[in-house]
DNA sequence: CCACATTTTGCACCCGTGTGCAAGAAAAAA
DNA sequence: TTTTTTCTTGCACACGGGTGCAAAATGTGG
């Protein structure tokens, strides 16, 4: 309690102060392209160094309309690649002068209420990095106007005052279609995630509608309520005990690589089959495990980098909207397909 | 443009005004303990529904000295255990009323910097799961007094002035290194991280101490630079391409999974072993993965829901100090030693 | 019905900065 | 040197809500 007191609040007054000059001059010193002179700015940000000043973000953010605040939702923690667009989304983000606000929404029924407390901290944006959103709810959100700009990350969404930023699934897909054909695998499965969403369902409609095109029938698929490796291998499991040896497939096309490396595991323990010999399996992400000799997992790496650097076009409000959802990655060819 | 000047901001005047109370009084009715009739308190929260009216934390914290962020320094995302860190972390606060900020301090050489932008964000208290600091950076941070509270999360910091939340690694490690003996192995090697801080060396000292203590002679130890499964890798081929077969160790006793994971991937990928018949491998974390079939990983899990709790203890001031840094985890007993 | 205790409410002032405008200073033109 | 023009700087007011105290309303006992 003591201890706290002690905390001393430089603020710009005492910068002012000490510097000789008026507050709103210290202010000018920290804002590019304001009216000020070189020697006043100087002096100015000497002092504050001198004293350890440092502007309140809070407050500036009260007077203004920005917070240099994001909103990032997330609600799937089992998927390694979250990690990977964390990483890059705080870095990027923070090289651009936005900090980031990472909002569990695991338990909570729908990204609403997260939303809501995020507009109570004034974000500049929200992003969603889940999957249990749909184009309802966030319509229901936009409506009542609580966040300024809702943006779906490495995702489609249809709602049109949602900004999507990711890769093109069909072209994706496509590419991923023709390297299954190329390779002469000839009785695919779809492993795909929840089918609750239509958004979500990009990737398998796309991989369906070319293997018919090429091939002339349509493959199953199977689909897991979450984007859970265990619920993937059991799954699999579970389809292929059901399954007649002889009509088990030659290879397994997964929606992401959190549910291929759940496959493989499920073929290789439960089956004792190897990969790709016996199985082969396809993954999406190219997150860091699936380059383990455990998986060599063949699979599509989206350019998050450019992504992320997208974002921060849509926050600086210079972004081409329309480039948006057209990004193009590349089709990682590793042993596992 | 237009669009975004169209976003309504409801302020409690708004709704003191349509309510017929004053904004005080609006302002009671979100506060617990506060003076204010049930009669009034009801009328105002159902005016606040109705026009979508949610106090302003910005402006909250503007005012008081609580901000309800805590901002959540991370400088390590190769490693799935800290995708499981931020999760309980943010939800558990978030439950009991504090935002979490992350801040991604990969690519600065120390942490002060992170320190100083959180606290221009004025949170309640900055919580460090990464692992390049050192005590000598803390106490500069801390001297300045840029940030109210200082945690340590999941490590254990000397600087008397940091709050340390972890398990006890001694214990932990003394619990490992019994399970080693008992299970009858004979030539361990340590696979340790960074060996630049000595906050970080508990796990390996009490290791080779206690292996010490128990069996005459002090085993090898080996070091990486940073805890990336990767490294691991590299590290232990190389390790095992040196030496003699007849030197091999039978058991690798690793400071965590992320190591551990990717010493597995050598042992089997670089060397055609066995796992645990020819070499055996120890973790710590108990990440998600190390469950999987392919690893099977005997690791010690710490009680992060627990350890989580004791930091919104300390958040809201009713810890007792001495007990944070010595939670008990479990050993998980797999297949892999 | 009055005096007094207690609860409820209103208000002045503060938190630390942003914005737009007007006054002042310096530089350029006459 | 004087007059313009252009930079700089200062200031009133705003942002949305917290704090502590005093006034008002309500309740209690006699």
């Amino acid at each position: 309690m003591t201890e706290e007191q002690t905390l001393i609040t430089v603020t710009a007054d005492d910068v002012a102060e000490l510097a000789g000059v008026s507050r709103w001059t210290v202010n000018r010193a920290y804002k590019a392209n304001a009216s000020i002179s070189a020697k006043a700015r100087k002096r100015v940000l000497e002092v504050a160094e001198q004293l350890g000043y440092a502007p309140d973000l809070m407050a500036a953010s009260l007077g203004s309309d920005r917070s240099n605040l994001v909103a990032l939702l997330v609600d799937d923690f089992a998927n390694p690649h979250k990690l990977v667009m964390m990483e890059r989304l705080t870095r990027i983000l923070r090289q651009n002068g936005w900090d980031t606000l990472l909002v569990n929404t695991l338990n909570e029924n729908d990204a609403s209420a997260a939303l809501m407390n995020a507009s109570q901290r004034r974000v500049d944006a929200a992003v969603l990095i889940g999957v249990n959103f749909n184009d309802k709810e966030l319509a229901t959100a936009l409506g009542a106007r609580r966040v300024k700009k809702l943006i779906v990350f490495a995702r489609f969404s249809e709602n049109p005052n949602t900004i999507s930023i990711c890769c093109d699934d069909k072209k994706a897909m496509t590419e991923i279609t023709n390297h299954v054909i190329a390779k002469g695998y000839q009785r695919p499965v779809f492993l795909a995630g929840p089918q609750t969403h239509s958004a979500h369902l990009m990737r398998k409609e796309t991989f369906l509608k070319k293997w018919h095109d090429a091939k002339n029938f349509e493959p199953d698929f199977l689909s897991v309520t979450s984007y859970d490796p265990q619920l993937a291998y059991q799954c699999v499991t579970q389809h292929f005990t059901r399954l007649d040896q002889s009509r088990w497939p030659d290879i397994l096309v997964c929606e992401n690589d959190a549910l291929a490396m759940g496959a493989v595991d499920a073929i290789r323990h439960e089956f004792g089959l190897r990969i790709p010999e016996d199985i082969a399996v396809i993954g999406f992400d190219d997150v860091p495990q699936s380059a383990s000799p455990q998986y060599q997992l063949t699979t599509y790496r989206q350019p998050i980098t450019a992504m992320v650097e997208g974002l921060v076009q849509v926050l600086k409000g210079e972004a081409k909207i329309e480039e948006l959802s057209h990004y193009s990655g590349n089709l990682v060819i590793r042993n596992s397909a």
